[in-house]
RNA sequence: GGUUCCUUGGCCGAGUGGUUAGGCACCGGUCUGCAAAACCGUCUACGGCGGUUCGAAUCCGCCAGGAACCUCCA
């Protein structure tokens, strides 16, 4: 492939130039969520930024195979080791089975994410539908001796990983360290150290998710679906692994630990970390309870929204800061989102419908045009910066519109590489998309009535009858309707 | 306490050792019967103190404030 994409690699600490393993061919292989919860603003995070990837490497013209995983078990409460599985206490909260739970905020979580406008993963698998390979991944690490049984349960030894390889790469943490201090004042009997963490846990009588194992009537732990899906559909080695910054440590730390201990190498070659969503300065998480759900954002039912918010506001809104930023939310942001997205796609409609200058009329917009494009691909190319593509995006509006108002001229030459810069960056790639408006056949007729009453208004303009016009004008406008006066006539729309 | 990171104008948010980011809001103008929309233009910046440099908001140090991770979180 013929390109110049960097992406930063956190393990490195920089930006790198992507090569991928297997040309055409690119693993892609991101966190997804745990399934006992509406789907919030923070979620919506990972799958835009990882969809924008996917959706680039495609154009790049790679095969992408993207794998993005359902947590359906072995994710506990409070302590990587110890509390109850999420997704069991919800069950036993709601008096359901545990699979019900992980349907019904499966299929809300698909809803949220098609209205955002996100594509599916070529692969979601379930990790309670790979507990076969991780028991079986669970033993290559027993065999090459990281890991020690106790009580039923399976640990993975960090120390003696971390003599022969380096536990604390990836998120630069020194484990030594924390392995002499807090080696004394650890109460746990079954694991030799804090530090170590769960492979396999031995369930208590009253656990509902459990499955056999050659250790225990049990569950997996966390940390190893990702490894064993992840290999399972991707290889051995693949090339990008994605997910939240608050992922680093400890869960794709152990990740790490875990495909070097059972298949002797690292599997990931470029991990990306999107930052988190703010809310006042603060993370923006479930545990803390200051979460907003996307289903209130599209209602606008929540104390901190003035006024609902389209999945395209919020698909905008995130794309207007670099993934690796924090993102500070506020009702106010995402107002000034929406007004820009909105100009932005009116801008598309008007250049649809530019009437061209003829080609001789001589314009410099050849160069500014192709400057725009370019710096619009190098920002992308750079590690994804969209909000730089954003702004380019902008400079295209600028000109469309100086156009329309006849400051500006553009011939059909230009309008057409503009056109094809929109379709390509703004749908294809940012992946934003008009908000339904269901012109079908069945509003024909109300739109021919809104048309008829905006020519009598045309006429009572004529007239100078200015009473009729204003009092067409703002009854439709009380309805909902923006109505625009144009040199040729009128144009209206329906808000919302 | 340890590790890492951040501090940009009214708000959100890029970027950078010397050249307009962009969006929203505000203000002035053009257009309009009046508006709206659109267009043009103006105005608010780089936390504080030192240092390096011809030059730093951009590099270094210190200080202040904030955040993330170190327990589950995207």
């Amino acid at each position: 492939m013929d390109h110049s994409l960097k992406i930063y690699n956190t393990l490195h600490r920089k930006k790198e130039q992507f090569v991928p393993l297997n040309s055409p061919f690119v693993g892609l292989y991101v966190c997804g969520p745990t399934v006992y919860g509406d789907a919030h603003l923070g979620h919506a995070r990972p799958a835009i930024t990882f969809d924008l990837l996917f959706r680039y490497l495609i154009h790049l013209g790679y095969k992408v195979r993207y794998v993005r995983n359902i947590t359906d078990v072995g994710h506990l409460e409070n302590d990587a080791d110890e509390g109850e599985d999420k997704v069991a206490k919800k069950a036993r909260l709601d008096q359901v089975e545990p699979m019900e739970v992980v349907q019904y905020y499966l299929n809300r979580y698909h809803k949220a994410m098609e209205a955002l406008n996100v594509l599916p993963p070529s692969i979601e698998p379930h990790a309670s539908g790979h507990i076969i390979e991780q028991i079986e991944f669970i033993k290559k690490i027993l065999d090459a001796g990281y890991a020690y049984e106790s009580e039923g349960s399976v640990y993975f030894d960090v120390e003696k990983y971390n003599k022969d390889h380096r536990y604390g790469k990836l998120s630069g943490r020194n484990i030594e360290e924390l392995l002499n201090t807090t080696r004394i004042l650890d109460g746990q009997q079954e694991k030799h150290h804090s530090a170590d963490f769960a492979l396999w846990k031995k369930a208590a009588p009253e656990h509902i998710m459990h499955w056999p194992s050659p250790w225990s009537e049990g569950f997996p732990g966390w940390h190893l679906e990702c490894s064993a899906m992840g290999t399972k559909y991707l290889g051995e080695q693949f090339d990008i692994h994605g997910g939240g910054m608050d992922l680093l440590f400890p869960h794709h730390e152990c990740e790490i630990a875990q495909s070097v201990a059972a298949l002797g190498k690292e599997t990931v070659h470029y991990w990306m970390h999107n930052n988190m969503i703010t809310i006042n300065g603060t993370k923006m998480g479930k545990s803390l309870g200051n979460f907003i759900t996307l289903d209130e954002f599209f209602t606008g039912n929540h104390s901190l929204l003035t006024q609902p918010f389209s999945a395209m506001t919020i698909r905008f809104f995130i794309l207007q800061a670099h993934y690796r930023s924090t993102i500070d939310f506020s009702s106010e942001a995402l107002v000034a989102s929406e007004k820009g997205l909105q100009r932005l796609m009116e801008a598309y409609k008007t250049l649809i419908n530019l009437t061209p200058d003829n080609l001789s009329i001589p314009n410099t917009n050849d160069q500014l045009i192709s400057e725009i494009i370019e710096d619009g691909k190098k920002a992308i190319d750079d590690d994804l910066n969209s909000p730089i593509l954003i702004s380019k995006l902008f400079n295209a509006v600028n000109l469309i519109n100086s156009a329309k108002a006849k400051t500006e001229s553009l011939n059909v030459n230009q309008i057409k590489t503009l056109k094809d810069f929109f379709d390509l960056y703004v749908f294809k790639i940012l992946g934003l998309k008009e908000e339904s408006s269901e012109s079908t056949a069945n509003n024909e007729a109300y739109m021919q009535v809104v048309d008829l009453l905006l020519n009598m208004r045309i006429e009572a303009k004529a007239n100078k009858d200015w009473a009729t016009s204003d009092k067409i004008r703002n009854q439709l406008t009380a309805l909902g309707f923006v109505i625009k006066d144009t040199k040729e006539g009128f144009e209206w729309k329906l808000e919302k």
